[in-house]
DNA sequence: ATACTCCTACGATAAAAATCGTAGCAAAAA
DNA sequence: TTTTTGCTACGATTTTTATCGTAGGAGTAT
């Protein structure tokens, strides 16, 4: 029980984190082999180990648990929303000295971003601009 | 002597990284005391620990030095640009299922980006979009 | 020459993150 | 009822990252 400032998540949260957006409570069954999916033969993880990790971050307040029929599932605590913008932050801090319009720079510049990505981003920006324009 | 493939560099390395990008070859003592500069009292680290540190670095391949009578000069053995798109497309694939546009939407929806890095920003992607259209 | 300062080398330790092994409990199968 | 299966709890270990302490060398000052 933790009543800490939450952390940004760790990789290994990430990747835990990234199984759970989006979907209702799931058990640690579920996550570990989802997980294990998406892994190569040689770095399989343990069922005990996903375990582990989930309870502690049900410590930390990242993950919260509901105990249905002494099954225990598991869902995110925090939003996508928020913890995306946590990580976007602190790599914005860490490598490119805080700023985070650079950080997209570099993202378009040395993505594989596609046309039609491109012209999502334009629009969202121009809906951005808008918005700024009522603020004044 | 490492003859790995280079890896991302860790978040202590980042911060070293970033004193020494644009710069000629520096001294451990003023990387040192550079960093310190931007940390608070309390989290003021010895000098030996940015020399331990840059040691590893030089051994990994993400340093090169050069010695100038007596003394150790060390930079950055790979470009900002390059060690940026390492880090971006980590955290892509570690919070944003890979998808690099997802990170640019994010780092724009919840980021402190003023008017004049958004009008860069978009100058930048129609820059993109009229190589894209040469390409064909 | 002796002491003092500034540097590097490098093993050791600490702290953080990730992984696993074992024990133990309850439901289901035999 | 015994066995098997599938789950959780939790300490322990391993691995990675970060930090530091000490030794020692070369210049410089006393």
């Amino acid at each position: 029980m933790q009543e800490h400032q939450l952390p940004v998540p760790t990789d290994a949260e990430l990747e835990i984190l990234q199984v759970l957006w989006g979907r209702a409570a799931e058990s640690v069954r579920y996550v570990n082999e989802t997980i294990n999916a998406r892994r190569t033969p040689e770095q399989q993880v343990g069922y005990t180990t996903t375990l582990k990790q989930m309870q502690v971050m049900l410590d930390k307040g990242l993950l919260s648990r509901e105990i249905v029929e002494r099954n225990h599932l598991y869902s995110a605590a925090q939003s996508r929303e928020i913890v995306q913008s946590q990580v976007v932050r602190e790599i914005a801090d860490l490598a490119f000295e805080g700023s985070a319009s650079s950080l997209v720079l570099r993202a378009l510049g040395s993505g594989t971003t596609t046309p039609a990505e491109l012209e999502q981003i334009k629009a969202f920006i121009q809906q951005m601009e808008e918005q700024q324009q009522k603020e004044l």
